[in-house]
DNA sequence: CTCAGTATGAATGGTAAA
DNA sequence: TTTACCATTCATACTGAG
């Protein structure tokens, strides 16, 4: 359910706006580009105000770090921000302290220590010298580093050996914060999180204009939801903030599967009740913390922890945040078999005994090459029958890593791509045809959702909305929500289906088609393109909406990337923030007209 | 340019032994 | 409690053919 590539050509919507059309730039002409072609102090400096960060902490960050560095120049600004962001209030108008949508959701209160972490930072012209702390082990810079925002040595020694010294400053500062607020009893609980900036570099191709009006928008639309939330909030206890890291329940069954014991009751909190509501996805194993921060940003909803092997052949490990009932929830019918033998019934001739798998892994974006299927083949060429206890240890790793199935006699191959549609619950062929390649098949559908699992929770709307329902599908991939809701016998009145690969859409336009929707689909390829003033028009135009839905991009949370597994901060990853930040917006504008 | 093929670990959590 | 070992994982980057 993300998106695919980069190699997108952008194409006109069909769907026309009344404005705005002509300023979308491309990515040639980023700040960021810009950044690199020529250093520009003005153009640098907007470019960071315009993410939201205080104009004070820009000029300190680019005198520290210089012109050169975004990078760095980001990673000072996003240190700044989570310790002192909360008192950034404190220093400035309210105007500009309305403004900054991208700032930590959870309004906080300040402590007076927080004010002093701030006002050191702006003030010290004493930290110690660049070159001289890079030539220190790594241990000492970072200590070094942290004294210099002020912390005590101490402190911060306790922390690098608490994180290890590979984590972050940031990750560092805010463990000692939680240490610091563990030791007082009475210590105000401060809301960690890093500012919300949309335009991590995925999305920093929207303009500084319209980001402005954005910006406007937003000021004018969340001034009272905005006021009305950080109140809640202050009220929390620092409870809150020092709870346990989030665990993955065993078995990861969420609040309990089709025909079996459920938990049907649970208590939201006041700020995620609907509507609209709202269905997010993620992949299960993030890197540790990012879910706390996902749920923490939206409203504290504990996520669902589900294993899709619970309802087809391969495992898919995900967790979903939602505020839907739980009550009568129902699975589509008919239920998919649940053993690689009764799914792929040509695979049981071939099956030795000794593979005892009876499920799949997960379903991933790439498969195994021709080569390495052949280099097991011939390895059980080479052994007895049935093969060495080492043959068979090598080939069982093999399979489980590449999801092999036997398909002949000593032969394995991977899925096909119409085996991969059926496990996650599509139609046959629904990535088939339109110019897309076998590749970008296995890619679209590796990164979609398993259609059984999210119908089954889905499944509550059927009665809530008798007349179907207005969907706002975000990161919508191949349309796996849509299929869902399909399947479940719900008419789609609207769907905003927003994805940014052209191949997806046409997948999704042409299943439209074919399934005879009456409703209307509009699509567009751009998250940021849903500002305040498009989504007002649609709710406006449409009544609302009533189901908010998407999964954002896993790529720098999931564990097979071997290069960029950032975390929530990713390039692709962070548009998260974007699926938080579109929620909000259609919460504000629906709570205001009604 | 697209497409297919190929090599490329580490973070995380579980389990069992020390 | 600590350590060692094991299994799993919505991927990225590069190459070469067409």
């Amino acid at each position: 359910m993300d998106w695919v590539s980069d190699n997108d050509e952008k194409d006109s919507d069909n769907f026309s706006w009344d404005t705005d059309e002509n300023d979308k730039e491309s990515p040639a002409n980023s700040p960021e580009k810009a950044l690199e072609a020529g250093p520009s102090q003005p153009s640098l400096y907007s470019h960071f105000i315009g993410m939201g960060f205080h104009r004070d902490m820009v000029e300190k960050a680019i005198k520290e770090n210089g012109e050169g560095n975004v990078e760095t120049i980001l990673e000072t600004l996003l240190t700044y921000s989570a310790i002192g962001s909360n008192t950034l209030s404190e220093h400035e108008d309210v105007l500009e302290c309305e403004d900054a949508p991208e700032r930590n959701p959870v309004g906080c209160s300040v402590t007076s220590d927080e004010d002093f972490f701030y006002d050191d930072l702006l003030d010290s012209d004493d930290s110690l010298d660049e070159d001289f702390k890079e030539g220190l082990p790594k241990k000492d810079q970072k200590l070094l580093t942290l004294v210099d925002m002020g912390f005590s040595p101490e402190e911060a020694a306790a922390a690098i050996d608490r994180c290890g010294v590979d984590s972050s400053v940031l990750e560092l500062a805010d463990s000692i914060h939680a240490a610091q607020m563990a030791e007082e009893p009475d210590g105000t609980g401060w809301g960690y999180s890093r500012p919300r900036f949309e335009a991590a570099e995925g999305s920093s191709y929207c303009s500084a204009r319209k980001k402005r009006r954005l910006m406007e928008e937003k000021r004018r639309l969340k001034r009272s939801c905005l006021s009305q939330r950080r109140g809640d909030y202050v009220k929390r206890s620092s409870m809150d903030f020092e709870d346990a890291p989030m665990v993955i329940p065993k078995p990861m069954i969420g609040f309990g599967l089709p025909y079996e014991k459920c938990i049907t009751r649970r208590t939201l909190p006041e700020a995620a009740i609907g509507p609209p509501y709202f269905y997010y996805e993620n992949v299960a194993l993030a890197p540790k913390g990012v879910w706390d921060t996902i749920s923490r940003f939206l409203y504290d909803i504990e996520p669902e922890f589900v294993d899709s092997k619970h309802f087809c052949a391969a495992a898919r490990k995900r967790a979903y945040i939602h505020n839907l009932p739980l009550e009568n929830r129902f699975p589509l019918l008919p239920i998919p078999a649940k053993t690689i033998q009764e799914v792929l019934p040509v695979t049981k001739r071939w099956w030795p005994k000794w593979d005892h798998r009876t499920q799949l892994n997960c379903l991933q974006t790439c498969i195994a090459s021709a080569k390495l299927t052949d280099r097991i083949r011939m390895a059980l060429e080479n052994s007895s029958d049935p093969p060495t206890p080492r043959v068979q240890e090598y080939v069982l790793a093999e399979c489980r890593k590449w999801n092999l199935v036997w398909v002949g006699h000593h032969k394995l191959a991977p899925l096909e791509p119409d085996e991969v549609e059926m496990l996650l619950g599509f139609p046959n062929n629904h990535t088939r045809g339109g110019g897309i390649s076998r590749t970008d098949r296995y890619k679209s559908l590796g990164n979609s959702f398993q259609v059984d699992t999210v119908a089954y929770h889905l499944s509550v709307l059927k009665r809530m909305f008798p007349n179907g329902i207005n969907l706002l599908s975000l990161f919508s991939g191949i349309g796996g929500a849509e299929v869902a809701i399909q399947k479940l016998g719900i008419n789609l009145n609207l769907v905003v289906s927003v994805e940014k690969s052209k191949i997806n859409r046409n997948i999704v336009r042409s299943w439209w088609e074919e399934t005879r929707q009456k409703g209307d689909l509009i699509d567009l390829d751009d998250v940021q393109q849903l500002n305040g003033d498009r989504l007002e028009s649609l709710i406006k135009r449409y009544g609302g909406f009533d189901l908010v839905i998407g999964g954002s991009p896993c790529n720098n949370l999931a564990g097979s990337n071997r290069h960029t597994r950032d975390g929530l901060e990713g390039q692709h990853s962070s548009l998260f923030y974007d699926y938080f930040r579109i929620l909000d917006l259609v919460k504000c504008i629906m709570g205001q007209s009604s």
